[in-house]
DNA sequence: TCGTTCAGTGAACACGTGTACGCTCAATTT
DNA sequence: AAATTGAGCGTACACGTGTTCACTGAACGA
């Protein structure tokens, strides 16, 4: 019942999967990325990739999929820190900088495929982002009250602005990365005081009527 | 002294170029660009092509540059526009989109190439984003009166909200991209309203010493 | 008018690509 | 013990690729 078998198939199956991503440099992406090349660095036959994904593109999902679930981690992760206090924003900005940084291949991969040619691609890539902005919308309407249209805007245009930041970040060294954190901070905080002062004016608009 | 060979030859590295950009959809990028392809819709021999660029990565670093001067170009025009009335964020946030909707070819190769895997192309990218930034800075700071590091914060988040945006505007149809240009003017207006707040409180900090 | 320049040509080359096909042979099932 | 399954292999094919090279002939400068 140990499934000597199928243990060797998820197995190099797995090998498959981490070629890819090894192959995944600032110059090679995975548009160039050949199914020779990769079952080569697999240890296996060309004509074996076929036993594990039905083309490229499939396989592509799959990283997706995985940088996904990596990238909800961070999500969790970044709540936590919230949770113990200290400032949201700067703790949630560091923690995904340090999720690029840690996961260059991946982001780089999500990022690429987020205007690439595949529109399957685009869509998974869109619907991660989205689940991104809903959570901090969420937040925005119960921890600081904010009105839901507000909220949307206000978490929208974060995202922008810390994922576009991220993705400077990939091509920057490691004083020009501080210094792109430190910046997105205070982007964010611009953001948010916008909101607080369109809030404030709301009130008075109303209360004077 | 008219030039027939000059003109000629300027003629058919038009073609070239038109070519490319014909060639450059949603499904299929840049990368993926053949010169071959490109030097038969152009109507000349492959070996021809090396008349008029060394590489295919030559022809693209063309397309960015000119692509990248159009947009300028529309944006100052739009700016001098506000001198006859109107909000000048509605309309440079108009400029911008109309741009992306009337130059999806160049935008998208703009997009892809920010994040793709020539590094030449990603500072060259690079250099006209800052181009952006850069008028935007001198616009804060002389028409606006805001402290530099101030209006740079301010400039950078700006152009990263709107660049994103107009991202997803390729892939939404007709109705989605208006949606999507109002929101974008609401989180400018945001942004310059955060700014305009810090400045405040910054002037109150410093009288108050 | 005569030599030079040079955009455009066509054949040829070496190479990497995806994938179809039939085979092996160990794990698994009957 | 015998039959079946299926992961992995090797060969082979057709195709598109970038790039080389020697060439033609019209536009050009002297």
């Amino acid at each position: 019942m140990a499934g000597i078998r199928a243990a060797q198939k998820e197995k190099t199956r797995r090998a498959l999967i981490q070629a890819a991503m090894n192959q995944l440099t600032a110059e090679h992406g995975f548009a160039s990325l050949s199914l020779r090349e990769v079952a080569r660095e697999a240890g296996i036959a060309p004509t074996s990739f076929y036993r594990h994904f039905r083309n490229m593109e499939e396989l592509g999902l799959t990283l997706v999929d995985e940088g996904g679930l990596t990238l909800r981690q961070l999500l969790r992760q970044s709540r936590q820190q919230i949770a113990k206090g200290g400032s949201i924003i700067r703790s949630s900005v560091l923690t995904f900088m340090e999720f690029v940084n840690n996961n260059n291949a991946i982001f780089r991969l999500l990022l690429q495929e987020k205007s690439g040619n595949s529109k399957e691609f685009r869509l998974a890539i869109a619907r991660e982002v989205e689940h991104f902005t809903a959570e901090l919308v969420d937040y925005l309407i119960e921890e600081q009250q904010f009105a839901r249209e507000l909220a949307e805007m206000q978490a929208d245009a974060i995202v922008r602005i810390v994922f576009s930041a991220g993705a400077d970040a990939l091509d920057a060294d490691a004083k020009e990365r501080r210094r792109l954190t430190e910046q997105t901070i205070v982007q964010v905080r611009l953001v948010a005081r916008g909101a607080e002062a369109t809030r404030a004016a709301a009130k008075t608009t109303k209360s004077g009527e």
